[in-house]
DNA sequence: CGTGTTTGACCCGCGC
DNA sequence: GCGCGGGTCAAACACG
């Protein structure tokens, strides 16, 4: 299976950006179309729940077409809504609302890299390293979440995973992943899902973002920094 | 042997 | 304060 066509769906997401990164919020475009990634069914839904708090507040039942989603009160990740823009591409629009926010320092706090650092983690739990796992679990970073059509679990977006967990999940009958971007000093996860209403939805969920370009793009070009940030 | 997956245990946040 | 559930760790295991 290629991976171009999801790459570029990732990629999408910020090649169009109109809303300002500060807060921790990322950006989209107010109505992205995005080309549907190889091995998905071309009925492809999207939905995002990070929303700047301006946005959750003032107007938190548009998408920033101004069409109404989804309810105000819907604070958790919420199913929202997604046009299609064809056979290839679709639309992606924001709607509700994800609260969360981070202060910048992510990075600190989550840098307890496995085997990274000097840290005396043997035997049990080191102070510092509970320390650390607490503030992990305090700051979350923005999380950007998806949902496709697909036969396959894992969405190939061009980046290298590693999973690090799986768990069922109260009331569903499939487990959820966890991967982590393999890549060193790059924090990015994500879960993947099926959906307990329709098991042929997978929910991909991203956390973080990545401080390098996809895997199979690091052979040619570094891509220039400005497009580092932006990468999932 | 290196890399990735599995899986049970553990920890923490949150609701009651 | 307690229990539940989600998220993570890490040892064991599988595989190329």
């Amino acid at each position: 299976m290629s991976t171009t066509s999801q790459t570029m769906l990732n990629q999408g997401l910020f090649e169009d950006q109109e809303v300002p990164t500060q807060m921790g919020y990322y950006p989209f475009s107010s109505n992205l179309t995005l080309p549907a990634p190889l091995g998905c069914h071309q009925s492809l839904k999207v939905f995002s729940n990070t929303l700047p708090p301006s946005l959750a507040s003032d107007a938190p039942s548009t998408n920033l077409n101004g069409t109404l989603l989804s309810s105000p009160t819907t604070k958790h990740r919420e199913d929202t809504t997604c046009d299609f823009g064809g056979p290839q591409l679709l639309s992606l629009h924001r709607s509700s609302t994800n609260l969360w926010a981070w202060n910048g320092d992510v990075g600190e706090c989550l840098s307890t890299k496995r085997g990274a650092g000097g840290d005396d983690n043997h035997l049990g739990v080191s102070t510092l390293k509970m320390k650390k796992i607490k503030a992990r679990r305090k700051v979350r970073e923005p999380r950007f979440c998806f949902k496709t059509m697909s036969d396959v679990d894992v969405l190939d977006d061009g980046y290298k995973w590693r999973k690090y967990g799986q768990k069922v999940v109260k009331n569903t009958q499939h487990p959820r992943s966890y991967y982590r971007c393999t890549q060193d000093n790059c924090r990015v996860k994500k879960r993947v899902e099926r959906l307990a209403e329709d098991p042929r939805m997978v929910i991909t969920t991203y956390e973080g973002r990545h401080i390098h370009s996809p895997s199979h793009d690091m052979e040619d070009s570094q891509t220039p920094s400005q497009l580092n940030n932006f990468f999932w």
